[in-house]
DNA sequence: TAGTGGTCTAGACCACCAT
DNA sequence: TGGTGGTCTAGACCACTAG
């Protein structure tokens, strides 16, 4: 009989994804409470809660900081070598989407930002930062440091919607060059807030530096993506 | 007082990286032991794994299953859109490099792979599987799926330090096109004894299509690696 | 305000690794 | 074989969310 061992983490997410299989939630939707859980099956909240844990690693429900576990929608398919247009690339993947401004002013390098972005110290740069999602779905925290002295007026432009756009139509930029970091990290508190998860959630991080024409940095970013929403797709030809 | 208060799992990871950064541990080292974490720090063993467990996340640590936790040496920087000669990609890190085949044999496809790669459903393929790593430290599973339709007698090659070197040489695939998707993931149990990682371990997965110069795929590719091993970089310019 | 998730305690047993 | 990590129990309290 199984009731006389010990019911293990791999048996509670076992029973929550035959529950899913079986169609007893949909994407977005919450999950049972884990105190129902350890009730239903006869073990203890810990045990649950670890069980909870695997499924969230493998990405298959994900947690809303304090609010319960949720099944997790399809991820966003994105392309970081191409520079898409968020509003866009999610629209065109049947999700509605937001793009919300957290902070915009013009900032000076400080030394390691300079290093990365291989300018002075000091030299001004224009700040942005962005959360970005699905529904009311946190998913994304996007930093940009664009540098002002070689995108004249950049800082009197609107940005809203795209910086990329933008940098394309009224400076030429076409992102063709452009140095790709991708690791996978953990959420500070303060990320983790902005995305709604906790202290420590793990993420997917892309450092992005572009180029223009003659080799120098005209951009530095920074994607924070909740490790669960997204799945990087890229397609590499000769043409490209 | 802090022992007022009861001690947090952030206290503990505070706590392990300020002995880190003095230099209490080198690189590939092996951490204190659980019990004696909790000991010096008076705290339950349940706190001082979830303090071990953030640092994890983040990959400054990361653990042997079973055998301890150790200090994560550099992680290995990684093109995926360039065909790397594995060895050599890490002998030039400066760490001493590992591969071991696991299974080699022809197979046919069966459905959801001849799927993935465009192919009929009971083709041949030549399977390759291979762990590989830095030191001791076994850091990727790789899994290569070889269409021997378009690779005449590509069963009868040795393909042991090199794939991409004997598809190069001898079969004039020089890997311009690929279709690559990356996202994060967790080990299977068989994968988690691979690569000595606890089951449910984060994992970064790695899924390659290569096609030849008639946009057909000659090779699928899978790699998983243990998440805190590796950084992925890409540059991407145009004559790319 | 009730119930939830987040966290911590203070044990316990087992399988396994290293010696 | 001793000590380790992996796991589970059966509580408890708090901050917070949702209604």
């Amino acid at each position: 009989m199984a009731s006389l061992n010990p019911v293990t983490a791999f048996d509670v997410a076992q029973d929550l994804q035959q529950g899913i299989a079986r169609g007893l939630s949909v994407p977005g939707a919450r999950l049972e409470s884990e105190r129902s859980i350890s009730q239903r099956l006869g073990t203890s909240r810990v045990t649950v809660r670890e069980g909870l844990k695997l499924l969230e690693a493998e990405g298959v429900i994900y947690r809303s900081n304090r609010r319960g576990w949720y099944l997790t929608p399809a991820r966003i398919l994105y392309d970081p070598s191409r520079s898409a247009f968020f509003m866009d690339l999610l629209a065109g993947q049947g999700v509605t989407p937001f793009s919300r401004v957290l902070d915009q002013q013009t900032i000076n390098a400080d030394a390691p930002l300079a290093a990365q972005m291989g300018v002075s110290p000091g030299e001004p740069l224009l700040f942005l930062s962005r959360v970005r999602g699905a529904e009311d779905r946190p998913l994304c925290l996007d930093q940009v440091w664009l540098r002002s002295a070689l995108l004249p007026g950049i800082a009197e432009r609107n940005l809203e919607p795209s910086v990329s756009a933008v940098l394309r139509e009224h400076y030429g930029q076409d992102y063709s060059r452009q140095t790709l970091n991708i690791r996978a990290s953990t959420l500070t508190s303060a990320q983790a807030e902005t995305l709604l998860a906790p202290v420590g959630y793990s993420c997917i991080r892309i450092d992005r530096l572009v180029r223009d024409g003659a080799g120098q940095v005209v951009e530095c970013d920074t994607e924070i993506w909740r490790h669960e929403a997204l799945q990087l797709s890229m397609d590499i030809s000769p043409g490209h």
